[in-house]
DNA sequence: CTGGGGATGGGGCCC
DNA sequence: CGGGCCCCATCCCCA
């Protein structure tokens, strides 16, 4: 009797010992089969057809039985609303099951039950139909929702997805914003996983992703996941695109090599390589950029406002900001941690993970008025502007002394402000500028004007950096620019 | 090619 | 909750 191909493979794993007993023979002689049929695809079908197709009939099976709930030994509790499932798809499918299911502390029980307020009934079904289809189902008002769960689940695969329906939003967002400056984008799609494995491949792995979270489960429904997240995002995915995953190519790409990312974007983030060599200049626009009329100047700063606003409008409106349990304390109370709904980076802090999120956003709010160099945090903007444009270092920046106020000469190279010692300033043969005018102009103050002042509009102009008016290059040490007054600035 | 230093980014945490 | 400080990691430039 000869088994079909499939049969010869079960049958073999099922007999390893085979040449010893008659289970074990037939199995071989099926196995010879496969062989000859494998050669000869043309008779039969080659072992590719056969994985896909018996993956499909047991996905296929599988989803039918929980629809039946046949053979579920899983529950699941997200707010009030049962779910039924097998818990070896779950395993096989979250990170977060898979920790559930092997790390309790009595092994297997005969049935397992989860409960989560973390994330939405709704949420949870698109999440179990993917697991159990493959089939994500994700529209620009549950992405963010689905994302934050599946960073909950440990499912990457899920949150690869979420980035890529994202990223695909921003195309379309960036390529309609450069011909007529109008969002819209598709309001649903549906992206088809290859496997229900949560995908480990590195390259898979968008920028945000990080190590995995701490353990955050309980076998109990009692102890449900403390946390809370928005039920009704209403977010503007094309908004959401605009803020998230800065890092991704496609943005990079496309927004760079189109001109719109401009440094005086309050979402502006430097591409990783470029965002290292722009350093210490200004980030010119393209240059045919500096031939576009001032209608349409008007219209990008009205497109940067609107971004401005969609950034803020996320803000406000971000659901996923996930409180979960991180530990328990000595008092066995436990300790509320704030999980940033883009990757699985934890925080004590609300304001903590406002600050974090700016790292996906590529929210930049603080401008340098000298270079106009943008920074995540106003910290990070005194810091440059301190080191770069007030040469507060005493030290001498070409023989490395230590100098004073009074010793060190402060040598003025466009914006940069630097030290050199008496004897390095006398060796180069350059000239210091007085001391009373590092003070002056460039003072914080007039400094952090910019900060506020940005979203008004005016202060925009002096964003626009063209060949004419390149501050870095021409402003030398009259940093006139910090007097900010915006009505004059925008008529220079 | 390599190591050191500068500039920057990001996290933790205190005030 | 924002601001600020400290610390560390990373990247880039330069000798």
């Amino acid at each position: 009797m000869e088994n079909s191909p499939v049969e010869a493979l079960a049958l073999a794993r099922s007999a390893p010992v085979v040449g010893r007993c008659a289970v074990g023979r037939r199995a071989l002689r099926s196995l010879h089969c496969l062989v000859v049929f494998c050669r000869q695809p043309q008779r039969w079908f080659n072992t590719a057809d056969i994985t896909v197709a018996h993956q499909n009939n047991l996905l296929k099976q599988l989803n039918q039985q929980r629809r039946q709930e046949l053979f579920c030994d899983c529950s699941v509790l997200v707010e009030g609303q049962l779910f039924r499932a097998h818990r070896n798809v779950l395993f096989a499918s979250s990170g977060y099951f898979r920790m559930l299911l092997t790390q309790g502390p009595d092994g297997l029980p005969d049935t397992v039950n989860a409960a989560f307020d973390a994330f939405t009934p709704e949420t949870f079904t698109v999440i179990l139909d993917f697991i159990y289809s493959g089939q994500l189902d994700l529209s620009s008002h549950n992405v963010i929702e689905v994302m934050s769960a599946a960073s909950y689940l440990q499912m990457n695969n899920v949150i690869n997805y979420c980035k890529n329906f994202i990223k695909s939003s921003l195309d379309i967002s960036v390529k309609e914003e450069d011909s007529d400056r109008c969002l819209s984008l598709s309001e649903t799609c549906s992206f088809t996983s290859g496997a229900g494995e949560d995908s480990t491949d590195p390259q898979q792995q968008g920028p945000c992703s990080v190590s995995p979270p701490p353990a955050l489960w309980t076998r109990d429904s009692s102890l449900s996941q403390s946390g809370f997240i928005g039920k009704d995002p209403e977010q503007d995915a094309s908004a959401l695109a605009l803020k998230t995953n800065p890092n991704s190519p496609t943005n990079e790409v496309s927004a760079d090599a189109d001109g719109l990312q401009d440094p005086q974007d309050p979402l502006y983030t430097l591409p990783g390589s470029e965002r290292r060599r722009s350093r210490g200049g200004t980030k010119r626009r393209a240059p045919n950029s500096n031939r576009s009329s001032q209608h349409e100047d008007l219209d990008v700063l009205e497109t940067r406002t609107q971004k401005a606003e969609k950034a803020e409008e996320l803000y406000a409106t971000l659901p996923p900001i996930v409180g979960v349990i991180g530990h328990f304390n000595k008092d066995s109370n436990p300790v509320m941690r704030f999980k940033c709904p883009f990757c699985t980076h934890t925080v004590k802090r609300k304001a903590d993970l406002k600050r974090h999120l700016r790292c996906h956003t590529g929210e930049r709010p603080y401008p340098c008025q000298a270079c106009n160099k943008r920074f995540t945090r106003l910290e990070h903007l005194r810091s440059h502007f301190e080191t770069i444009h007030q040469a507060r270092k005493l030290v001498c920046r070409k023989c490395k002394c230590q100098v004073t106020e009074e010793t060190g000469h402060v040598v003025c190279e466009g914006t940069r402000r630097y030290r050199m010692c008496t004897a390095c300033i006398q060796e180069v043969g350059c000239e210091s500028i007085p001391i009373d005018s590092l003070d002056g102009p460039l003072d914080e103050p007039a400094l952090l004007l910019g900060v506020n002042g940005e979203e008004e509009g005016d202060t925009k102009r002096s964003w626009m950096v063209n060949d004419d008016d390149d501050l870095a290059e021409d402003s030398g040490t009259d940093l006139i620019i910090q007097q900010v007054d915006d009505s004059d600035e925008e008529l220079q």
